[in-house]
DNA sequence: GTACGGATCAACCAAAAGGTTGACCGCCCC
DNA sequence: GGGGCGGTCAACCTTTTGGTTGATCCGTAC
């Protein structure tokens, strides 16, 4: 099928410097053109399909400073006709990062700190239709499906929100209109859930897997 | 003085390519060698001086998925005799960051979302025996030393951190080898500061300011 | 050399949070 | 229409945290 043209989407330019020089110096990928945002990715694949140029990947970064993040540019790629697959190479293997990329319709996800010839796999697969995922990547998702009683209801999640903005208890029962008891109970199961002992671990972990955003928005 | 040797550290291959390729694209650079945390980066340093070839920068990244972290093998690297300059090159801009890497004697602080001529103009500077700060970088330190009755020492920013993993008081007291008591004061003073009274709404606001990151890492 | 600030520790008390047990209500689903 | 679950509440007790006062040690700045 000739050469595989790729879009990088980046917001670090040393990262964007670093996949081109990696992914031409061997195989037969050429870089069809960079994003530093999901918009700018958007608005190349839409500049590029007008000048009828190819493109068969979409290696994608999901945390980016400003614009449009990874996982709805993700989303929106996949919405277009006879859409680019989409790989996702990012630094975090964090839970709802890779459900998130999954739901968007990422066809991989793959850890910045892989090995280049596994990142060239990866983009081959991808190329293909195939699914690329990182071990650690495929471990998480495969022990997600088999416990799901871990996951939080609404009402606890929004707790966990008002916990990580400094409430103490009273002030979040004033804040929901419950009684105290009832936020220590709600306290308690969330604490359970997530196999911690005490508020700011529950922050802590509830951040680290997105959650909720971080502390004081 | 000839074509600067610069060391790479840096735990991302893709990284540590798109450095390479940046870097010797269009000034008289040369990579010295390559290493992937600070154990490396070491033994990296000590191989090339028994060669008796010379090192002119030391690239450092903070974050390293394992092994020695960038800060600590910065501040190994400055005991040397006649240490190379160190320019961190890094992801976040966080106070706790920026506070450590200038204890540790870097010479410099850039962010990976810089352009490249800037990276580049750093590495000189470095070279030339030269401070580098990103602007924000700049912007925070200035206004640290404007106003240092509200500032954060280090060590209430290194408990501040510990605080935001979700460790207990006793917790903290043993990983940092003081006695509760100290921890204790050290929260009142740090409570006092950010004008707060427990701990969430503590991290709740330093994570705000950028005092230190998102909790958990 | 002394004054100051950072870091360390102790003792003490008050307040908040953590943990347990048990209970009631409303809703949805077989 | 009974069972399960999410949400609500109370009483009780233990542990942790917050707040205060006061003290020592060690650098550095003046």
């Amino acid at each position: 099928m000739g050469e595989l043209r790729i879009l990088l989407v980046d917001d670090h330019p040393v990262v964007r410097a670093g996949l081109r020089a990696m992914l031409t110096e061997f195989e037969d990928f050429s870089v069809a053109a960079e994003a530093a945002d999901g918009d700018a990715a958007l608005r190349e694949l839409a500049r590029l399909r007008t000048l009828g140029e190819r493109v068969d990947v979409v290696l994608m970064d999901l945390q980016m400073g400003a614009g449009m993040d990874g996982v709805t540019a993700t989303a929106a790629i996949r919405k277009l006709e006879s859409p680019p697959p989409v790989l996702i190479l990012t630094t975090y293997d964090t839970e709802a990062d890779i459900l998130a990329a999954v739901e968007a319709g990422a066809s991989g996800y793959m850890l910045k700190d892989a090995p280049p010839e596994q990142i060239r796999q990866a983009v081959l697969s991808a190329a293909a239709g195939q699914t690329a995922l990182a071990p650690k990547v495929a471990a998480l998702l495969m022990s997600r499906i088999s416990s799901p009683e871990t996951a939080l209801t609404t009402r606890e999640v929004q707790l966990l929100e008002l916990l990580a903005t400094g409430l103490t208890n009273r002030a979040i029962a004033r804040r929901l209109f419950i009684s105290e008891a009832t936020v220590k109970t709600h306290l308690v199961h969330i604490y359970g859930k997530l196999g911690v002992d005490n508020r700011t671990s529950a922050i802590a972990l509830a951040t680290q897997r997105r959650i909720i955003r971080t502390p004081g928005q």
